[in-house]
DNA sequence: GTTTGATTGTGTTATTATGACACAATGTAA
DNA sequence: TTACATTGTGTCATAATAACACAATCAAAC
């Protein structure tokens, strides 16, 4: 099916697949030379960038959902997912659409589900970077990485969505290791600081950083050390599955 | 317009009015003789009791729609209430209902949206036990505050929800004190401490309990002592409101 | 080859927060 | 007047936290 007509079915019989009224959107956190970044959609419809979201089937659980938008726009499977918060603003959509976009298609607006109004179900996502390939859907045109501090405009109340999951990601941290999702399998504790540095937003001390992760248990120091560095190599490190999930249960208090 | 005729209808014209597949949960807590309470009511169409609960009306914000649920079901106007999760399981309502009370409404259950899926946000609310007058609705006989340790069977997956509410308000109270919302306007240290004894589930320290809520600056204690007690009168203390503000927005750190 | 600069690994100390604990004071009831 | 239950307050040992300094090491510059 050409992607016209798909889009056109979608608005126009899509109420026939999933639940009306609501929607999922999430914010996929990622970390990559040093910075917290944020997957972003650009929108086909208008100038501005889109955070992935989707529509719930009709029985399917909201979690299930959010894994399976998360998997088409990501390719990843297993990742560190969480609902944050709903926005139920009736006018968080009443937004301002590019009506040409919409003409093209043969679309008219009171005549979709799409322009009704939609509650939103808020998602977080902690990703490897290394691991993910952005795929756009169907409404947009690109997909890519924004650091945090340098996000262009966004549909709808995007933007407060992003910034409500990034309190919550701060509030998280001190209860999650939540380095285990954003880092890939081997790390150096200076590369670690620094994610946490940017998530809390402040500098922290590196030597009582080291002692309260050591601490916590669920750091193992690798005997390999980074190569190909101008100054003295760090050692490598990787979570320790077990104790992580130990920590996990025990519910880690840990204060930044 | 009669109760049955005023069900029938809901049943069979609510989607008129509400947004389907969406309802919300309220978890209304309250303080009584140093026990938390959770207000319930009877459903009239089985032998369990349920949350009391609600749907969203077509332009209306989805907090707003808890507080108008909450203002029919307590009398009270300014609460403590906040979203603290949505339950989207698609099994979640397909319980088995009394077909009998259905029958004699004359609804026939594939007929009505009430039937269909739903996905609730849960809503938690502290309330002042004492300023609190309860009203069933119009599917329930009637409308009782249960001791949290004494909770009868629920409808649906309402069970989860209140734990789930529990849960959240045990971490609350190291961010927030929740005291304000769920005491009269003035109390003593010990039925303070009680409440946080019970919202915890464990007993605290008399002494280091004193000092740690003192030090937050949030009490003010009055020159007034309680009467009437077998023993030495303990203060009573109130909340110095411009302090507990200040540090709400400080976010109060405080272990217990 | 030696030096330089940047950065890592590690340990000590002062300060603060926490948990455990004891005794004097007070109001009613016996 | 005494007994009892309960409150108000303070101390001390221990644990957690913040501030801080120096030696080791790697690549690049000379």
């Amino acid at each position: 099916m050409k992607p016209d007509k798909k889009i056109n079915e979608h608005f126009l019989k899509g109420d026939e697949k999933y639940l009306r009224h609501i929607s999922i959107d999430c914010v996929v956190f990622g970390f990559h030379e040093n910075e917290l970044k944020v997957l972003l959609l650009k929108t086909s419809y208008s100038a501005k960038w889109a955070l992935p979201g989707g529509f719930i089937l009709k029985k399917e659980h909201t979690d299930e959902a959010a894994k399976r938008i998360l998997k088409e726009r990501t390719g990843l499977d297993k990742i560190y997912l969480q609902q944050f918060h709903v926005f139920g603003d009736p006018g968080r959509s009443n937004r301002k659409f590019n009506d040409e976009y919409f003409k093209k298609l043969g679309i008219k607006k009171d005549n979709s589900w799409m322009f009704d109004r939609f509650i939103s179900i808020g998602y977080d996502a902690l990703v490897d970077f290394t691991k993910v390939h952005p795929v756009p859907d169907l409404f947009s045109e690109g997909c890519e990485w924004f650091k945090i501090s340098d996000v262009p405009a966004l549909i709808f109340d995007h933007k407060k969505i992003l910034e409500t999951a990034l309190q919550d990601l701060r509030l998280q941290l001190n209860f999650h290791p939540v380095g285990y999702n954003l880092l890939p399998l081997k790390f150096t504790m200076p590369e670690l600081q620094k994610l946490y540095e940017t998530i809390l937003g402040k500098k922290l001390d590196r030597r009582n950083f080291q002692r309260k992760i050591i601490d916590t248990g669920i750091l193992k120091r690798l005997d390999e050390t980074k190569k190909g560095v101008a100054h003295k190599a760090p050692f490598y490190y990787k979570f320790d599955l077990s104790n992580y999930k130990k920590a996990l249960k025990a519910g880690m208090g840990f204060e930044l």
